[in-house]
DNA sequence: TTGTAAGCGTTATCAT
DNA sequence: ATGATAACGCTTACAA
């Protein structure tokens, strides 16, 4: 049915090895026999089978996209597609295949990593979402498979990561609150199994103590709207003198200004909000939202770069990217 | 180096047809051996190679995504991530591999679509964001592999398509905005070379029509926020009488309504503005936007069921999701 | 410059 | 119930 480097052989009267040599651009071939070959092949509408040659050649060309939690809830979604999207691109460039899979806590315990990676025999991959104890952290360090993880700063032989520098992006927003002559800042954060979420605390400890201010209105949500409204309200309850909100995502500051409102307080007049992230709808909410941007596609190309250089022989070599602060209305 | 159901065969002095067997669940083995090869095999920690498989087998259990302009403009984000997510969900589910690949109009004609299906022997594929006369149409026909297309109402003997009933949601959109007394309704259409723009052209139309209106204030954009407010700007300067705009997707709709208070206009009060997709984006917008709600993830998900269903023989039968009108504040 | 033949890790056919 | 053996489509020594 489908033709094969057999069929163009016969075609072309040669061997199937004369024929791959022609496909594969060797040169110690007759460029008069290369010329028929190639030219037989266009003609019987040949589609090589990258199946085959990663069989033989064991290497597939192709790099695994793993995420975890991808569709929990709606965080995700503003995060993931442009780290997709660089991914994508960036492998394409390189002439590589993407397979994206999903998985969860749960699932790792259900299946190895190192099973996803047999399967398809993925010659490296690249892994987001995953908290700071789930599975396949130490499946990842005791694999060969290069493999570099999105914000969890894993180091291995065949292990790197690629995060931003949350603790600077964090100290920048709430210095700036704080030169904006607040004083009681309370701080949305993520949730607890999440690096990003450590680094971000360590960012507000550091602005706020470096200002001789406590450092202590710590609320830990999960990300999404709910629970940034979540922290507004736990954390004036207590704290009714708190005038600013730094949060660890945009999502988060969105719920976190929306209970604001309810409240009666506006933004920026009454409490200034920070967010995190740069996600599309901070320049759409009303008052648009002053965030720590986070260059996402830049976190999909520069992951497929780590692991194309370690498959390339390179030790893997962590990357950490630049935040930026943007001002907006919310402060 | 890897463990191969050779290592398997050898280690519990069997064949590797044995193993095989053990492995695949087979009933005409040996319980007793059954046991002893699995044992065996998770000793050795052996992962099947679906490589391997694929070769022999001919079917790699691997549905390809090809999504043309993916990342053009910011408008796919919105609408792909959900179909991504679909796509990826059900596939998983039903125990296929996602490939995911990005093409667009050039590289359609660059790199052929059965290049893409047969270098990864692609069970079947989804295809997104193709425009009406993009060379994979004709292709796709052409194949033998199932395709489920997104929104191009293409059939054939391997092909299908998912897409929603545009026309009943330009219709509903427009009669509402007539039944709350709108004469001179604008439509903002999306490019020309969308099957769906046709479609809520018609939709729109037919509304206007069946009430007795002039169906002729009809801008086409680019599905972005900036064409939105081209839209209204170029439709308003020749009609100021218009109080209402209908548009083909949420973008555009903010767009317009970004341009209308720039302008002057409140909305919804002078004027009122109903998109297309009900993005996030929709309900975060000041004000809230009216919308025809599209079921992205669903899109995805079926579009995996129709073409499994292919895969087991069925002939693929097109499918039309629902619109929504979803009213909030814009209106 | 070209061909022969082995092998990649499986499944499948046919014996036994 | 089990085992030889031939595929699957390709690359790659090694020979010629």
């Amino acid at each position: 049915m489908t033709v094969t480097i057999k069929d163009i052989a016969k075609q072309a009267g040669v061997s199937i090895t004369t024929v791959s040599r022609a496909m594969n651009g060797y040169r110690d071939i007759n460029p008069e026999t290369r010329k028929r070959v190639l030219q037989i092949a266009d003609e019987l509408n040949y589609r090589p089978s990258g199946i085959a040659r990663s069989l033989v050649m064991k290497q597939s060309k192709t790099i695994g996209l793993i995420i975890s939690e991808m569709t929990r809830s709606r965080t995700g979604h503003h995060f993931l597609f442009d780290v997709i999207s660089g991914v994508n691109d960036r492998a394409m460039a390189l002439g590589y295949d993407l397979i994206l899979a999903t998985t969860s806590p749960h699932e790792q315990q259900v299946v190895p990593y190192m099973e996803l990676c047999h399967r398809r025999q993925l010659d490296g991959v690249i892994l987001s979402g995953v908290r700071t104890k789930d599975p396949y952290l130490q499946e990842v360090l005791d694999s060969d498979i290069p493999c570099v993880l999105i914000d969890v700063p894993l180091l291995g032989k065949a292990c790197s990561h690629i995060t931003l520098d949350n603790r600077k992006g964090a100290h920048q927003a709430v210095k700036y609150l704080i030169r904006s002559g607040h004083r009681h800042i309370g701080f949305i954060n993520g949730h607890r199994e999440a690096f990003v979420s450590e680094e971000r605390l360590l960012g507000y400890r550091h602005a706020m103590e470096e200002a001789g201010l406590k450092a202590e209105w710590v609320f830990y949500g999960d990300f999404d709207e709910a629970s940034g409204r979540e922290g507004v309200r736990h954390l004036l309850e207590q704290n009714p003198e708190l005038s600013a909100f730094f949060c660890a995502s945009d999502l988060m500051a969105i719920g976190a200004m929306r209970e604001l409102e309810g409240m009666g307080k506006k933004v920026p007049q009454d409490v200034s909000v920070i967010g995190f992230d740069d996600i599309d709808l901070a320049h759409y909410v009303t008052p648009t939202l002053s965030t720590v941007y986070q260059p996402r596609y830049q976190f999909g190309t520069q992951a497929v770069d780590v692991i194309v250089g370690m498959l390339e022989g390179e030790q893997g070599k962590p990357v950490v990217l630049e935040p930026e602060l943007l001002l907006r209305e919310s402060t």
